[in-house]
DNA sequence: GTCTATATTGAGATAGAC
DNA sequence: GTCTATCTCAATATAGAC
């Protein structure tokens, strides 16, 4: 059932990838998986015992990878301002590495996690959230953070916001992750009014 | 083809609105549909003649809808940054109002735009980002607005970051669509950080 | 306006040869 | 690891009675 990760599997998961970003997962069907892999629909079945099998491996890889990226900065430590912005970094970068399964995840989240068997997913946001409010309360004890509003608000705000541009994204563009996070966290941080705090995306 | 609105119609839609929100269009059955109106399949296509017919009524009718209302608020003119506010209200609202259907236009549009029977999705998209921009191009030229992004940056952060939030928006709860616009747009225009030009949800 | 009954298609998945 | 061939089921849609 948990197959061994061999190159050509890896390969076709990152086809399916893709084409369930684009299509959506329920429009995708397995013919044109094995089709962008150059093979026939019922050779998909000796790599994975299904279709939904795929999605589950998608999801539990992006997710892990991010928390485990989250987990790390938040062991380095820090003032609360700085830990943030190092947490906008880690989820840009995540979604540089892999906008596809990132687009997979928003688009697909909201219908899944109603499943038993996707509980998974619940979990682990419910964890993510944990994470980023803690560092968003301990910026409101500092007095960086306007703490009229709720944390959780916050977080969301940012998260959505943040994964929201994976829609435009583009890996190829002429931007790093690196410097669309120093950006964001500028407009998220100063607003997008004219005024001495602002940074244009030109600086380093 | 095109059949006169019935209330019998009116009232399907809007159950079928609510479950392509909650499941997506692929994944929501006709039977589904037909089930919460209390009724069997065969008799939805009294109302219409197919599944994508809905799915064209529902995008038409909320793109038309918010496109109306943007040029109602242009032209009655004002300063950049008060026209940026009302639209910004405008789209709150629209979302307020229907959030079902704003939910179906955000989980698919990058789905169906590529195909040429749902052009005019296209097309409405890209009248509205020429009206935001206008707006924001003006703001920057009077100076109230940083001009060291992209307009159309701007907008598509703006528009993103309100359609999002109908991820989270629940019309009963206890905030109104005003409240939250006026919410939304401190926090874009002034940031997250503590600051004098901070403003509170409990303020009018 | 709804039901009964059914046509038709396309989807995910399987078994065994190569 | 892939192909051939096929099974099975569920989905959209239709025709005509009530």
């Amino acid at each position: 059932m948990t197959a061994e990760p061999t190159e050509r599997r890896e390969e076709i998961l990152a086809l399916a990838t893709r084409i369930f970003a684009d299509k959506g997962y329920a429009s995708t069907t397995v013919r044109e998986i094995a089709d962008s892999a150059g093979i026939l629909s019922g050779s998909l079945y000796h790599h994975f015992p299904s279709k939904e099998s795929m999605l589950h491996e998608i999801m539990h890889g992006f997710l892990d990878g991010t928390i485990e990226q989250y987990r790390a900065t938040l062991a380095r430590g820090g003032a609360p301002l700085d830990v943030l912005r190092a947490l906008v970094h880690d989820a840009f970068e995540s979604l540089g590495a892999n906008p596809a399964a990132l687009a997979v995840m928003i688009n697909e989240f909201n219908f899944l996690v109603q499943f038993p068997r996707f509980a998974y997913l619940r979990e682990g946001a419910e964890d993510t959230e944990q994470l980023w409010c803690g560092v968003i309360e301990a910026g409101m004890g500092t007095g960086d953070i306007r703490a009229d509003i709720e944390p959780r608000m916050i977080y969301r705000f940012m998260r959505d916001t943040i994964w929201i541009s994976v829609r435009w994204y583009h890996p190829d563009g002429r931007y790093h992750p690196d410097q669309i996070a120093d950006f964001y966290i500028d407009v998220l941080l100063d607003g997008i009014k004219t005024g001495p705090r602002a940074r244009t995306l030109g600086e380093p």
